[in-house]
DNA sequence: TCATCAAGTAACCGTTTAGTTACTGGCCGG
DNA sequence: CCGGCCAGTAACTAAACGGTTACTTGATGA
């Protein structure tokens, strides 16, 4: 059928292993298991995710899914923790200390609602994690060093606001993270239950950007001086 | 045995149907079959609840679970219906209307905060609940008009706050709410994955005691004119 | 070109699960 | 005091589940 590479060399014909879709693919094969397993997850929970749904959605065989990742557990913390270092990672390429402290601040604010609001299966892994108290979490060595340099360069940024007389002294790094990732995460992950209760639809584009810039609003009143 | 109110009457004996404690009480059974499933949906999600576990730890049997719920689903909505009557009636009886406007929203977000650290297994609920895109909140029927004295109550407030002056013009009421409860649910709600990832103890009574200090600060900061 | 070993498949296994059936025994009205 | 009904029990079932075994297929290096 091929005659793929029909030429008469012989022990020279370097072979691509990358250029035609080769039908047995290691890392492929890998890639889709992660990525199918991450919407399940994010679906149904620890709980509620089946390892056969998992294994139709990525294309292939439970087999697969084993002989990759041991287990299903295995398998859901190595989603975990991917989805860790995807915004710590983004978030280190926003270089926030670039620009003046309240820019600085309400970038930050802007960047972790857009990335929540385009990654919603990120809020949903972290609540699956903490409806277990974060069992899986304690438990990954990947993830040290991955969360301290943004605490670092939110307090520089704080620092050079006080100095400048625009923050107030009491303004905590900490604290500005939790408030700015709070107003983001409660919004978007409980819509669902706050839509039904309250009557109105909070996905609603514009009703989304009226919450953007409450975020950023609330974020730079609470430690304005 | 007995020979319990052993006097000669015969037709006019009362039973006293309460007093002592019975071998058979359906609403005994009942409640606490609610109060287990409570626990267990709480601790597990709906996907990892097992009927069995909450049918032991009810003290009672799997059967009566079925007899008095028809099933897991019909069981786990009426826990949720549960807990939102739970907290919005204890919101009425707050009666903020009856102070300063500052007041009455710093009261508002006291006691939103203190009644999440006493009932996590309703922030547990909200999670699961909208993991599941209120799947089971929408089909209820039980709460249709449990929700809009809260609102209407906060919308009266920040209308004589602004007439006093000494609220901003732009103050909405769902905002306020939303504020308020994105800071105390996410605190809480996350505080495991939280924890570890920045390796500080967010359960420790200083900083809850500190946080329940910033939320009133922060939702009062957002407002003030 | 062929032996080797990893990639991939499908059928299977023991256990767990939600839900049911068949039964027991205590409470109450007449 | 007794007959019927309903709270309560335990053993069961069919299906679904996570995980495994036995096997096939295809890329690769000698």
């Amino acid at each position: 059928m091929e005659g793929a590479g029909g030429n008469g060399e012989k022990k020279t014909v370097k072979r691509r292993p990358r250029e035609r879709v080769l039908q047995r693919d290691p890392e492929r094969t890998r890639a889709a298991i992660l990525e199918a397993a991450t919407k399940e997850f994010a679906e149904n929970g620890i709980g509620g995710a089946r390892v056969d749904a998992i294994a139709e959605r990525a294309g292939t065989n439970k087999r697969m899914l084993y002989h990759y990742f041991g287990d299903k557990e295995q398998l859901y913390l190595h989603v975990l923790e991917d989805a860790y270092v995807g915004i710590r990672t983004a978030e280190r390429a926003l270089q926030i200390g670039d620009r003046s402290p309240e820019e600085g601040i309400g970038d930050l604010a802007l960047f972790t609602w857009r990335y929540f609001l385009k990654h919603p299966e990120f809020l949903s892994l972290l609540g699956t994690e903490n409806l277990h108290r974060a069992r899986w979490l304690r438990q990954s060595v990947r993830l040290k060093e991955l969360h301290s340099h943004l605490l670092g360069e939110l307090a520089q940024i704080l620092e050079r606001g006080k100095k400048a007389g625009v923050f107030i002294e009491s303004a905590d790094p900490l604290n500005v993270y939790l408030t700015i990732a709070s107003l983001g995460y409660f919004y978007l992950s409980n819509q669902y239950t706050l839509s039904t209760i309250f009557g109105r639809d909070l996905a609603e584009p514009a009703n989304l950007d009226a919450w953007e810039r409450h975020i950023v609003h609330v974020t730079l009143a609470s430690i304005t001086a």
